[in-house]
DNA sequence: CTACTGGATATTGGATCCAATTTACAATAG
DNA sequence: CTATTGTAAATTGGATCCAATATCCAGTAG
């Protein structure tokens, strides 16, 4: 066959205007730069990038479907908001899924992957721009999940925290959790550095529900302006 | 204001075109009218429909953020097809949060969701056609997990059911499924109704694991043509 | 002054048109 | 006869156009 060399990029597998739509929108949304309830207008989007409305439909269908976008017919697409009863229970299921991940990941957890989620958790203790902890703190929790050889758990995962994000940037930035979470993290560390899957589990749920009731609590404080 | 009695229909929440054809879609996917692999032609759906392409590819995005179609670019879409490990991690994922949700649910279930329920488990042991088990096995167990509270939860379940109904249904039907089942089920009824939830979780799960074991090693027979 | 009507404007959703890519297959060279 | 090239048909993805709906605002009746 074919005996020629070069670095040949699949072309077939490229993204298309609407993944890039996509994706730019749900990383907009995700980071918060697009707050609760704001507005999509298509055309906008569209000459952003410079194309016509059909693949920036797309990438709202798609957001549609994932639940970071809402539509109604005729009135166009808007960031979903989650109520404090469905922040709540987000935080449950990613509790439930999570240590479940973690418990399987930390059973054959390689060095080098305890090296890299240690060098991320100092990183985040060290870091001082508050815009970049959440990024940080994702890294570190997802780096202790991935050898857990479970895709679908942590695609689901992802999905939560995708629709979550905005609200734990809150809870990190406004709550004092970033001191907490800074301990927490020691300890689920340790627990997965002695390879003690059921207490690295254990920990991540507490961690993950306490931080839960934090924001529960500063939302309802917040209300009452 | 108005002082007018109709039944007045809110036509802004009307499903569109494109709602129509993606349900239409998924049904005929998760139903297994539409094979593994099978490729999904926007011309062709489109006329079966009497509308343009357009709401045909909204449709096909939407159900490609779902997983239950797989599309390339140029190339087209084609029903997602899942390996025997997607298959089991996705049992495997189903039996923890079922467990979770049916725990939840038995402490705050209603005798009339009980009975329900019950109607259901009977209807589906009488059931002789095995086209409708799929169906009365997925109301059985909705119905019993349906006052759980946790909307985000039911849907996360309802979608990775979509995923393997097909292979379920396999299970159910070729595999002695059903008589397992039948029994399964009424230990699970029999748990409920007497408000245990622990063991209520415990059977779900169980139930659920062992519908994985006997699907998996079904499906490597039968690779061995 | 207030409440309603009607029309202008903006926006979405679908149809049609066009460009780019893949696929099938015939023609041709070795 | 086999492998390769070139071309036609089929298909997707994006652009443009158009219809339907929502929103806004001015005008008008009470």
């Amino acid at each position: 066959m074919m005996a020629l060399k070069l670095k040949a990029t699949n072309l077939g597998s490229m993204p298309s205007p609407a993944d890039v739509i996509f994706d730019a929108l749900r990383e907009a949304i995700v980071e918060g730069e697009l707050k609760d309830g704001e507005t999509l207008r298509q055309d906008h989007i569209a000459s952003m990038f410079n194309v016509s409305r059909i693949p920036v439909r797309e990438a709202l269908a798609r957001l549609e479907e994932q639940g970071l976008v809402t539509t109604q017919r005729h009135k166009g697409a808007v960031v979903s908001s989650l109520s404090h009863e469905e922040i709540a229970e987000m935080f449950e299921f990613r509790a439930l899924i999570e240590g479940e991940v973690i418990r399987h990941a930390v059973r054959v957890i390689s060095d080098r992957t305890l090296a890299e989620a240690k060098a991320f958790a100092e990183a985040f203790a060290a870091e001082t721009d508050s815009g970049k902890w959440a990024q940080l703190n994702r890294l570190f929790h997802y780096t202790l999940y991935k050898d857990c050889g479970r895709p679908y758990h942590l695609q689901i995962v992802s999905k939560a925290l995708d629709k979550i994000a905005r609200y734990l940037r809150a809870q990190l930035v406004l709550t004092h959790g970033i001191a907490r979470a800074r301990i927490e993290h020691e300890g689920i560390l340790k627990a997965a550095m002695a390879r003690d899957a059921d207490e690295a589990a254990a920990l991540t749920r507490a961690h993950i529900l306490g931080a839960s009731r934090s924001l529960i609590s500063f939302l309802q404080a917040q209300e009452k302006d």
